[in-house]
DNA sequence: GGTGGAACTTAGCGGCGATAAGGTGGGGTG
DNA sequence: CACCCCACCTTATCGCCGCTAAGTTCCACC
């Protein structure tokens, strides 16, 4: 039986939860399919495209495939999105690290039409609505890039991130501690999520109330 | 006369913006400095050590060194800061690359508990106030990776990112259009960053009138 | 039964980060 | 003045990388 492209793209995501992006080579990879490396080069044409197939093949596992968007309580459809991307991105090691060196591509259109499409009849503005779509895209992108950064770094030295002593002299550090060791990544990524959302009111309501 | 660190340093992000982050190797470096690679190792320990000092120095270079936070408007300094670190990021080619790449330093801690000083003279919660700095920062990192992908992807193929016949049956995105294309890349930067700046007075007032 | 092409192998290219071991030149000391 | 030390560099090489060229196998189809 010959090999299937999606078969190599999942045995890749399995594999990168073993060794990380750095050592997800195609030598590496051949190896794990029981086959020679440049036979990778018959399926794909390059490194590039396999990551970017494995990139989308993690997001598409993780978001439900018919997400509708709904103009009805749009924040909390926005939140869960953008809660779902990130679980996405941290279901795999590196996740982030993959998805950040893909390109934007079309055929992902459609569905931020839809999105802005729900949050327009909500009353938001298209160019408005794309820019939260945007702003929270990329802090869920810069988030979780810090956070298995941050794992990574833990798991290799068995090192304390910032030991007791490091913060003897900075009270309001101690006092934040937990926020700044990332104890609860989860409360923390949430904070940030719902600042952005409830700044957007605020700013939306502002523009709304300048027009009337 | 010898090599210097520093002098490394300068002509290695010299060279980072004429080639890259992946064109940057030790062997191109070396040849820039006149010199043969392995001497870099005198000077280095590793790659990752020249590329932490590389970082440093981006920072260094476009931050004031004295810049202190002020409590009395505190929304317009933070703001000041997150613009003068995309700047330092979009000041190198891949700088948002080169810097997501470096671990914590304790030696930032000092900087960070002096904010958190000022933000608190100014009212907020040490707690509070530190999400808010990551909040921003993961933001800005975010961003600017994204920023630069689509800058370097606009650069080697001579593209138009999305072409409006892409947009044809997606008026919402039509109307967003420049926003899609980051025709505007300061304003909408500024949009995200306000917005999470905003929303995070509106969550800190409420978490005041209820302590009230 | 011969043919064509999908799917693979073997061999190898140029380039990478890094190490080992040896050279060299100038300043300080006897 | 001779010597040595050592900071700083060179040469040679290792093992790995992504990727290509060219040849092999094997099965479906005429």
């Amino acid at each position: 039986m010959a090999l299937q492209r999606e078969e190599v793209v999942r045995t890749a995501l399995r594999l990168l939860n073993e060794v990380g992006i750095d050592g997800l080579t195609t030598r590496r990879l051949a190896r794990e399919l029981g086959v020679q490396s440049p036979a990778l080069y018959w399926h794909f044409k390059n490194k590039r495209e396999l990551l970017d197939l494995m990139a989308e093949a993690m997001l598409a596992e993780a978001l439900p495939p018919d997400r509708r968007p709904a103009p009805e309580n749009w924040p909390d459809w926005i939140a869960q999105d953008a809660r779902a991307k990130r679980r996405a991105l941290l279901a795999y090691r590196d996740g982030a690290r993959v998805h950040a060196g893909t390109l934007p591509a079309e055929d992902e259109l459609p569905a931020v039409e839809a999105q802005l499409s729900a949050l327009c009849r909500a009353g938001l503005r298209p160019r408005s609505a794309l820019r939260l779509l945007l702003a929270v895209d990329r802090y869920i992108m810069g988030w979780v890039t810090e956070e298995q950064a941050w794992r990574q770094d833990a798991d290799e030295r068995a090192r304390p991130p910032f030991p007791d002593e490091a913060l003897r002299d900075l009270p309001l550090l101690r006092e934040a501690a937990d926020v700044l060791r990332m104890t609860d990544h989860d409360a923390d990524f949430e904070y940030g999520l719902r600042i952005l959302i409830e700044g957007f009111r605020v700013e939306e309501g502002r523009a709304e109330g300048a027009l009337e």
